[in-house]
DNA sequence: AATGGGACCTGCGCGC
DNA sequence: TGCGCGCAGGTCCCAT
């Protein structure tokens, strides 16, 4: 599901509606989503803290509690964090795999259709071994730096857009959109790219992500804000699940491929 | 180093 | 109507 655009949304949904609430219980509905410590532990543990700060690095949240400790929250492809007035139904369609009942009357559930999203109560996030493994933050990167980066990679750019180790966050839907606005097309090499070219990406990647955020995410399938509502980017795609479709610059067909096992759209024409 | 495939899961849409 | 197949915003692990 959610790539940096959609998980920053809801880190500053999250920063507006929870700060300062004190988790009064939690419920384990499906102990599968819970990676760290046990199920039982990770209720009890969070009982009676207070949440003070929320964080994101990558794709995951970060939400620093009153003792010391870190939940961190990865929504994987399904995964949805949604604030209600009342607790979710387990078995409702909704899919609530955990409630945490907050003070002042509210309920988070994290939500996961497909029981990929990973919850854990940690003592230091910055050690934990999927945060070491990311690359930095895209707008920490300078263009210098993303420059040389790029140079030294001889894969194809478009998964190397979206492997975490290279640059954190950005993921399927706008590794597609970000290179269709670049003009780049994504079986080209990494290394291929001449000073244009390089400098377009590096352009589009923090206004693709910057605007994306600014609109609150794409909501393709599952995708959903804290308040439930939808996020309304994906009027601005331009490839994401566009193939057959006429291109909105040249009119040319957009075209499906397959790499790395992920669906890749693009325009022909456009990107080169 | 780079790439492909499968695994983890559930549910949807499609063709027959 | 029903079944089987392919597919899905991610990441990890193994084989070549």
């Amino acid at each position: 599901m959610p790539e940096l655009p959609e998980v920053e949304t809801i880190k500053r949904d999250l920063q507006k509606t929870i700060l300062g609430r004190k988790i009064i219980r939690v419920c384990v509905h499906n102990p599968a989503v819970i990676r760290e410590p046990s199920p039982a532990v990770f209720e009890k543990s969070l009982k009676g803290l207070t949440i003070k700060n929320i964080l994101r690095r990558g794709k995951l949240l970060i939400l620093e509690l009153s003792n010391g400790s870190f939940l961190t929250i990865h929504l994987k492809m399904t995964g949805q964090l949604v604030l209600s007035q009342k607790l979710g139904n387990p078995g409702g369609s909704e899919n609530s795999r955990v409630a945490f009942q907050l003070s002042g009357g509210k309920t988070l559930n994290f939500n996961d259709q497909r029981l990929f999203g990973e919850l854990r109560l940690v003592d230091a996030w910055k050690k934990m071994k999927f945060i070491q493994g990311l690359g930095p933050e895209p707008f920490d990167l300078t263009y210098g730096g993303f420059k040389d980066m790029l140079s030294k990679k001889k894969t194809r750019i478009k998964p190397l857009l979206m492997d975490q180790s290279f640059i954190s966050g950005i993921g399927n839907i706008y590794a597609a959109e970000i290179l269709f606005r670049a003009k780049i097309n994504p079986d080209r090499s990494a290394q291929s790219l001449n000073e244009e070219e390089k400098k377009a990406l590096y352009k589009e990647i923090r206004e693709v992500l910057k605007s994306a955020i600014k609109h609150g995410g794409s909501s393709i399938d599952d995708y959903v804000r804290l308040s439930g509502k939808q996020g309304d980017y994906v009027k601005f795609h331009r490839v994401y699940g566009r193939q057959g479709q006429p291109c909105f610059v040249c009119n040319s067909i957009i075209k499906k491929i397959t790499q790395g096992g992920r669906g890749t759209y693009f325009c022909p024409k456009c990107q080169r």
